[in-house]
DNA sequence: TCAAGGTAATATGTATACTTACCATAAATG
DNA sequence: CATTTATGGTAAGTATACATATTACCTTGA
């Protein structure tokens, strides 16, 4: 790579640039909709329904965030009533994050509008391109070694 | 896309991943070095050493950061003592941002490693695999019609 | 069983990243 | 020239995102 490569070359940029555009895309697609979740909140409402109880660790594991952002997420998601916290019997130092009966509605009504914005996000590209792309990505996060659960 | 779609298929999550990935890189690549610079300060120093006597405004299009998040870098920036901030003559609203002699130097210090980690950040895939990526992603932004300048 | 090490969550601090609102100044328009 | 409009920068507020340290509790091995 040489002492020039203009910034928009370089692939750590271009990725920036990327998620810059993906999480306009989800933000604006929300605007009009009269609700207010952002990606990372929507990720732990996804994974909530699908793993009931979990913890808060194993939850920053499975979408991979570290503990401290998650506890933030968590925070705000119980001030707005989608999800509960309770203690833990097994582990005192646990909590059981669930889905609230408000969460769960809410979760159905926004599922739709997520998936629809998946497409927007690569909406220049073909079907094809967009496939090869989400491959590549894959491959290139594959066994990510950089991030091991904090 | 169907409702069980899991997350890691969702290009928006797969995005985040990714850009985690890259941010984590290029820690994880300057952590023995003795620098502390962090993605966008980099390219704010590189921007400016293409562009000297740019305003903060001016900077944050070429880069595309909105000019709130630019004020915070560019000062945090000029604390290290790597830029000048002076007031412009041509309109007293505006500063004219310069690297300084260290900023120059840092900047030349600091520029092979993180070309080198470019290649880092795409270790798993082969050349020919990168640049259908980087293609892609290009593709994907072409004209950007979520992000004109704030 | 009890001391040692590991783990769940929180606290603190730094750095993005964006929104909205605001002030000062510049540019455009009548 | 006066007034509207646009623009550069900052301020305040929200939400990530991570490192590091601390506290409370669990687990394990001597």
């Amino acid at each position: 790579m040489q002492r020039d490569t203009p910034l928009i070359q370089m692939p750590g940029h271009l990725i920036r640039r990327f998620h810059q555009h993906a999480t306009a895309t989800f933000q604006n697609g929300f605007k009009s909709t009269g609700h207010d979740i952002t990606p990372v909140q929507f990720a732990t409402l996804a994974t909530l329904a699908q793993h009931p109880e979990l913890d808060q660790a194993t939850l920053a594991g499975l979408i991979a965030y570290d503990r401290a952002t998650i506890g933030g997420v968590v925070k705000r998601l119980e001030q707005k009533g989608l999800i509960s916290r309770n203690p833990s019997e097994k582990d005192r130092r646990a909590f059981r994050l669930a889905l609230t009966p408000y969460g769960q509605t809410v979760l159905g009504e926004v599922t739709p509008i997520v998936s629809a914005l998946q497409s927007d996000i690569l909406e220049g590209l073909s079907a094809d391109e967009a496939h090869t792309l989400i491959c590549l990505m894959h491959k290139a996060l594959q066994m990510d070694p950089e991030w091991d659960h904090r």
